[in-house]
DNA sequence: CGTCGACTTGACTCGGCTCAATGCGAGTGG
DNA sequence: CCACTCGCATTGAGCCGAGTCAAGTCGACG
């Protein structure tokens, strides 16, 4: 806690702002602001990982983490992309049992970190923190579904248009002529997301980008239509492969 | 409450082993049974509909439950059986948000109802049922998280072999010569587990059998083979049309 | 300037879906 | 007790979306 210096504030801030805490006052975000830890998580490295157990809960101040599955076979399936304000590792730590999956931050990033006992004791303290954190998982789960019933009816292409707008939603950078997805995203990250093979997305995008629909680069999407897209998403409009 | 009879027993005993109210006092166990009403759904009644809003959640005490979410195109995902002893609706109640999924009985059934509004009520005096929920919430996100990643990976013969174990751990009845799965079960359901047609599924079943591992009849399945039912699981067997 | 990782593109293959026809078992009502 | 019927199940033929494999090209960074 000693040394934090300016970063305090924002920290306060964060936690404030986080769905975790919602609901409680001033003193308590202090006392549970004060028994965290503020971490530094380099590109590249692992915040948890798949299989260890839990040991902490991180709330993203800075940067961006993929949380990522992979399965027996090797073949990787990606969760979501967390940034500032989000939390990872709930649903393992309070459940007590091992990451489900990996986090690693794909730019530097920073972090705030509770002890599992900590935790734990903060939720006897603050009962009002268990009812969030119902939440919290219950909003996961209820994603998990949606992209299961996705997964299995719809097509790649609906799959991939879907994935993008939701990370042009929740991480968006308006540029010029549209929305860019505001940290790396290669077409691997895109196909773990969408459930397809990085050829595909790659033809895809393609394509789509032909039609000006979007706009893409290495390691960098830009949507120009969102109306478009979420057509595509919706199955109402098709791009990929009419005969000529 | 007044009237029950000789049901009253049972009923407590379903609360005392539900996981929701796990570590509550005997007291505490009345209190809610208390609070509950029974109910009984004839097969093919609903006990809520997907998109309702919240308004009760469901312990089930005799008979069984389909969960299934339907798109928005019509076609049907099973979530899941529930049978005696489980819980229906939690997702949704702890959540405040719109039942995801229907439920609706495949047999006659009986449950145990509590109205939102009781569920805080308890929820705020015993915040042990709080961490319950997260719990039971939790390991749903869980094996949502198991059931994308085989979705995205495995191939149909793979998914079917663990819907078929997973039914037969979950509610098998042993018969002789193997252990059926105890509640009809069409070619339909199964294809709604396990994102697959109806048509591969009947396909599939049928070499099953001429091989011995299952035993399958009209909305009835029997496991005959464990082991290589495990095997075709995992990939390590394959039956599914090799060449003559 | 060389290397490496990201991306593109083409050719080929095939698992599993679609559609359509038919078979069969279990209730139901005469 | 039989015939009707309805919903479940089987089976075949055909096709196509998307995966796989193999060569590339391109761009970034040391």
């Amino acid at each position: 806690m000693a040394g934090l210096g300016l970063r305090m504030p924002t920290n306060h801030s964060f936690v404030q702002r986080a769905k975790l805490f919602e609901g409680l006052d001033a003193a308590s975000l202090d006392t549970i602001l004060a028994a965290a830890t503020p971490r530094r998580v380099p590109k590249g490295g692992a915040l948890f990982e798949q299989g260890d157990k839990p040991c902490w809960l991180a709330l993203i101040t800075e940067g961006r983490i993929k949380i990522g599955h992979v399965a027996p076979d090797g073949r990787t399936l990606a969760v979501g992309f967390l940034g500032p304000g989000e939390i990872a590792g709930c649903t393992a730590v309070f459940q007590r049992v091992p990451y489900l999956a990996t986090a690693r931050a794909i730019e530097d990033s920073g972090v705030l970190t509770w002890w599992i006992e900590e935790v734990e004791a903060l939720v006897e303290r603050y009962p009002k923190m268990a009812t969030n954190a119902v939440r919290i998982v219950g909003a996961r789960a209820d994603a998990m579904l949606r992209r299961l019933q996705q997964l299995s009816t719809e097509s790649v292409e609906q799959r991939i248009a879907r994935a993008l707008l939701r990370l042009a939603s929740e991480a968006g950078r308006p540029v010029k002529g549209g929305v860019q997805v505001d940290f790396v995203l290669s077409r691997q990250d895109l196909a773990e997301l969408s459930g397809a093979t990085l050829y595909t997305v790659s033809r895809t995008l393609n394509v789509w980008q032909k039609d000006g629909v979007v706009e893409c680069g290495r390691q960098r999407v830009v949507v120009r239509d969102f109306d478009r897209l979420a057509q595509l998403a919706e199955g109402v409009l098709t791009l990929a492969a009419q005969p000529p």
